[in-house]
DNA sequence: AGTAGGATAATCT
DNA sequence: GATTATCCTACTG
Protein backbone atom coordinates (compact mmCIF):
# COMPACT_ATOMS: atom_id res chain seq x y z
CA UNK A 1 0.00 0.00 0.00
CA UNK A 2 1.81 3.39 -1.32
CA UNK A 3 2.13 6.19 1.53
CA UNK A 4 0.15 8.81 2.07
CA UNK A 5 3.11 11.23 0.74
CA UNK A 6 2.97 8.98 -2.62
CA UNK A 7 -0.74 9.26 -2.69
CA UNK A 8 -0.89 12.73 -2.63
CA UNK A 9 1.91 13.15 -5.30
CA UNK A 10 -0.68 12.32 -7.98
CA UNK A 11 -2.71 15.04 -10.07
CA UNK A 12 -4.72 17.16 -7.82
CA UNK A 13 -8.46 16.09 -9.73
CA UNK A 14 -6.78 12.08 -8.78
CA UNK A 15 -5.99 13.16 -4.99
CA UNK A 16 -9.28 14.69 -4.67
CA UNK A 17 -11.54 11.93 -4.21
CA UNK A 18 -9.27 10.62 -1.85
CA UNK A 19 -9.47 12.73 0.80
CA UNK A 20 -12.83 12.46 1.54
CA UNK A 21 -13.62 10.47 4.59
CA UNK A 22 -10.18 11.81 5.93
CA UNK A 23 -9.53 12.86 9.31
CA UNK A 24 -8.10 16.11 10.21
CA UNK A 25 -6.80 16.80 13.52
CA UNK A 26 -6.50 19.71 15.31
CA UNK A 27 -5.02 20.91 18.24
CA UNK A 28 -4.15 24.38 18.21
CA UNK A 29 -4.72 27.05 20.64
CA UNK A 30 -4.79 23.52 23.44
CA UNK A 31 -7.99 22.20 22.35
CA UNK A 32 -8.80 18.82 20.05
CA UNK A 33 -10.85 19.09 17.17
CA UNK A 34 -11.25 16.48 14.47
CA UNK A 35 -13.20 16.90 11.41
CA UNK A 36 -13.80 14.14 8.72
CA UNK A 37 -13.54 15.78 5.46
CA UNK A 38 -17.05 15.50 3.38
CA UNK A 39 -16.40 17.98 0.05
CA UNK A 40 -13.32 19.06 -1.59
CA UNK A 41 -12.13 20.97 -5.00
CA UNK A 42 -9.15 20.57 -7.26
CA UNK A 43 -6.57 23.37 -8.01
CA UNK A 44 -4.00 22.44 -10.63
CA UNK A 45 -0.77 24.18 -11.34
CA UNK A 46 1.08 26.45 -13.30
CA UNK A 47 -0.44 27.75 -16.63
CA UNK A 48 -2.79 24.57 -15.95
CA UNK A 49 -5.97 26.07 -14.50
CA UNK A 50 -7.28 29.37 -14.71
CA UNK A 51 -8.96 29.10 -11.56
CA UNK A 52 -6.32 28.41 -9.75
CA UNK A 53 -4.09 30.51 -7.43
CA UNK A 54 -0.71 28.97 -8.59
CA UNK A 55 -1.87 29.74 -12.71
CA UNK A 56 0.37 32.78 -12.88
CA UNK A 57 3.02 31.42 -11.49
CA UNK A 58 4.73 31.49 -7.93
CA UNK A 59 4.42 34.58 -5.85
CA UNK A 60 4.41 35.48 -2.32
CA UNK A 61 1.23 33.93 -1.14
CA UNK A 62 1.06 30.76 -3.07
CA UNK A 63 4.49 29.79 -2.18
CA UNK A 64 3.68 26.87 -0.29
CA UNK A 65 1.87 25.89 -2.98
CA UNK A 66 5.16 25.10 -4.79
CA UNK A 67 5.93 22.78 -2.10
CA UNK A 68 5.88 19.18 -1.77
CA UNK A 69 2.55 17.09 -1.37
CA UNK A 70 1.39 17.07 1.89
CA UNK A 71 2.39 20.58 3.10
CA UNK A 72 -0.80 23.00 3.73
CA UNK A 73 -1.28 26.09 1.69
CA UNK A 74 -3.33 28.65 3.80
CA UNK A 75 -4.74 31.76 1.96
CA UNK A 76 -6.85 34.71 3.24
CA UNK A 77 -9.43 36.06 1.56
CA UNK A 78 -12.21 38.37 1.52
CA UNK A 79 -10.60 40.76 3.99
CA UNK A 80 -11.86 38.46 6.82
CA UNK A 81 -11.41 34.16 5.81
CA UNK A 82 -8.71 31.73 6.09
CA UNK A 83 -9.01 28.28 3.60
CA UNK A 84 -7.14 25.74 3.55
CA UNK A 85 -5.71 23.38 0.73
CA UNK A 86 -3.50 20.41 0.70
CA UNK A 87 -0.41 20.44 -1.54
CA UNK A 88 -0.84 17.41 -4.15
CA UNK A 89 1.39 16.89 -7.09
CA UNK A 90 4.83 16.23 -8.31
CA UNK A 91 7.29 18.62 -6.22
CA UNK A 92 6.95 22.02 -7.69
CA UNK A 93 3.85 21.09 -9.80
CA UNK A 94 1.50 23.28 -7.57
CA UNK A 95 -1.14 21.94 -7.30
CA UNK A 96 -3.42 22.06 -4.81
CA UNK A 97 -6.91 20.74 -3.07
CA UNK A 98 -9.24 22.63 -0.90
CA UNK A 99 -10.69 21.45 1.95
CA UNK A 100 -14.35 22.74 1.65
CA UNK A 101 -16.44 21.66 4.13
CA UNK A 102 -16.60 18.50 6.69
CA UNK A 103 -18.27 17.23 9.69
CA UNK A 104 -16.81 17.73 13.36
CA UNK A 105 -16.27 14.12 15.05
CA UNK A 106 -14.40 15.05 17.82
CA UNK A 107 -14.10 18.09 19.96
CA UNK A 108 -17.58 19.22 19.25
CA UNK A 109 -17.70 21.36 22.14
CA UNK A 110 -14.73 23.13 21.35
CA UNK A 111 -16.14 23.28 17.67
CA UNK A 112 -19.79 25.50 18.98
CA UNK A 113 -17.91 27.59 21.47
CA UNK A 114 -15.48 28.54 18.52
CA UNK A 115 -18.61 28.80 16.30
CA UNK A 116 -20.85 30.46 18.46
CA UNK A 117 -23.99 31.35 16.11
CA UNK A 118 -24.03 28.05 14.10
CA UNK A 119 -25.88 25.10 14.02
CA UNK A 120 -23.93 21.74 14.67
CA UNK A 121 -24.34 20.92 10.99
CA UNK A 122 -23.20 24.20 10.05
CA UNK A 123 -19.81 24.27 12.58
CA UNK A 124 -17.32 23.38 9.34
CA UNK A 125 -19.57 23.26 5.90
CA UNK A 126 -17.56 25.74 3.77
CA UNK A 127 -14.01 26.28 3.89
CA UNK A 128 -13.54 29.37 5.81
CA UNK A 129 -15.77 27.61 8.77
CA UNK A 130 -13.61 24.63 8.48
CA UNK A 131 -10.69 26.56 9.12
CA UNK A 132 -12.57 28.53 12.46
CA UNK A 133 -13.76 25.46 13.92
CA UNK A 134 -10.44 24.02 13.68
CA UNK A 135 -8.50 27.65 14.84
CA UNK A 136 -6.20 27.12 11.61
CA UNK A 137 -4.90 30.68 10.07
CA UNK A 138 -2.16 31.87 8.15
CA UNK A 139 0.31 30.71 10.76
CA UNK A 140 -0.01 27.06 9.33
CA UNK A 141 0.81 28.25 6.18
CA UNK A 142 3.67 25.57 4.67
CA UNK A 143 3.54 23.07 8.07
CA UNK A 144 3.54 19.17 7.20
CA UNK A 145 -0.16 17.95 7.57
CA UNK A 146 1.48 14.46 7.31
CA UNK A 147 4.07 14.99 10.17
CA UNK A 148 3.97 15.57 14.07
CA UNK A 149 2.53 19.35 13.51
CA UNK A 150 -0.33 20.58 15.27
CA UNK A 151 -2.89 20.11 12.41
CA UNK A 152 -2.61 16.77 10.86
CA UNK A 153 -4.09 14.46 8.16
CA UNK A 154 -4.91 11.03 8.46
CA UNK A 155 -6.63 9.32 5.04
CA UNK A 156 -9.01 7.11 5.19
CA UNK A 157 -8.59 3.12 5.01
CA UNK A 158 -10.48 2.60 1.99
CA UNK A 159 -11.76 4.85 -1.15
CA UNK A 160 -15.31 6.26 -1.04
CA UNK A 161 -17.61 4.10 -3.38
CA UNK A 162 -18.61 5.13 -6.22
CA UNK A 163 -22.20 5.42 -5.98
CA UNK A 164 -21.19 8.04 -2.86
CA UNK A 165 -19.70 10.15 -4.67
CA UNK A 166 -21.27 13.52 -6.60
CA UNK A 167 -18.80 15.48 -8.57
CA UNK A 168 -19.37 18.92 -9.67
CA UNK A 169 -18.50 22.14 -11.18
CA UNK A 170 -16.21 23.99 -8.63
CA UNK A 171 -17.59 26.83 -6.18
CA UNK A 172 -16.94 30.64 -6.15
CA UNK A 173 -14.13 30.17 -9.50
CA UNK A 174 -15.15 32.73 -12.04
CA UNK A 175 -13.92 33.32 -15.68
CA UNK A 176 -12.07 30.21 -17.52
CA UNK A 177 -12.31 27.16 -15.59
CA UNK A 178 -15.49 27.97 -13.73
CA UNK A 179 -17.48 24.86 -15.43
CA UNK A 180 -14.74 22.56 -14.77
CA UNK A 181 -16.12 19.64 -12.75
CA UNK A 182 -13.39 19.67 -9.89
CA UNK A 183 -15.77 19.66 -6.68
CA UNK A 184 -16.04 16.39 -5.15
CA UNK A 185 -18.27 15.61 -2.49
CA UNK A 186 -20.07 12.58 -0.70
CA UNK A 187 -23.82 12.15 -1.37
CA UNK A 188 -26.46 12.45 1.55
CA UNK A 189 -23.96 14.53 3.47
CA UNK A 190 -25.37 17.63 5.73
CA UNK A 191 -22.24 19.17 6.21
CA UNK A 192 -21.57 19.51 2.21
CA UNK A 193 -21.82 23.17 1.54
CA UNK A 194 -24.38 24.54 -0.46
CA UNK A 195 -23.31 25.34 -4.27
CA UNK A 196 -23.12 29.35 -5.30
CA UNK A 197 -22.10 30.14 -8.27
CA UNK A 198 -19.60 32.72 -8.27
CA UNK A 199 -20.47 36.29 -7.85
CA UNK A 200 -21.68 37.68 -11.63
CA UNK A 201 -19.85 40.00 -13.19
CA UNK A 202 -20.99 43.25 -14.18
CA UNK A 203 -22.91 43.29 -17.45
CA UNK A 204 -23.38 45.53 -20.12
CA UNK A 205 -27.02 46.69 -20.24
CA UNK A 206 -28.79 44.83 -22.40
CA UNK A 207 -31.43 46.82 -24.80
C1' DA B 1 -36.19 27.67 -0.39
C1' DG B 2 -33.75 31.14 -2.44
C1' DT B 3 -31.62 35.64 -3.20
C1' DA B 4 -29.41 40.18 -2.28
C1' DG B 5 -26.19 43.13 -0.14
C1' DG B 6 -22.55 44.31 3.04
C1' DA B 7 -18.33 43.33 5.56
C1' DT B 8 -13.28 43.96 5.00
C1' DA B 9 -8.22 43.83 3.42
C1' DA B 10 -4.54 41.24 0.99
C1' DT B 11 -3.28 40.51 -3.60
C1' DC B 12 -2.64 41.53 -8.19
C1' DT B 13 -3.22 44.59 -12.43
C1' DG C 1 -8.41 50.49 -8.51
C1' DA C 2 -10.59 45.95 -9.17
C1' DT C 3 -11.05 41.44 -7.65
C1' DT C 4 -11.62 37.81 -4.44
C1' DA C 5 -11.31 29.35 -4.15
C1' DT C 6 -16.60 33.52 1.62
C1' DC C 7 -19.88 34.21 5.35
C1' DC C 8 -23.68 36.35 7.60
C1' DT C 9 -27.99 38.78 7.99
C1' DA C 10 -32.16 40.15 6.30
C1' DC C 11 -35.40 39.96 3.31
C1' DT C 12 -39.21 37.39 0.07
C1' DG C 13 -42.17 33.59 -0.93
Amino acid sequence: MPSPRALLSGPAHEVAPLLLHARLTSELDGARVVVRITEVEAYAGVGADPGSHAHRGRTARNASMFGRAGLAYVYFTYGMHWCLNVVTGPQSEASAVLLRAGEVVEGLDVARSRRPRSSDRDLARGPARLTQVLAVTGEQDGIDLLGRSPLRLRLASAPVEPEALLITPRTGVSGAGADTLWRFHLRDEASVSPYRSAKPRPRTARS
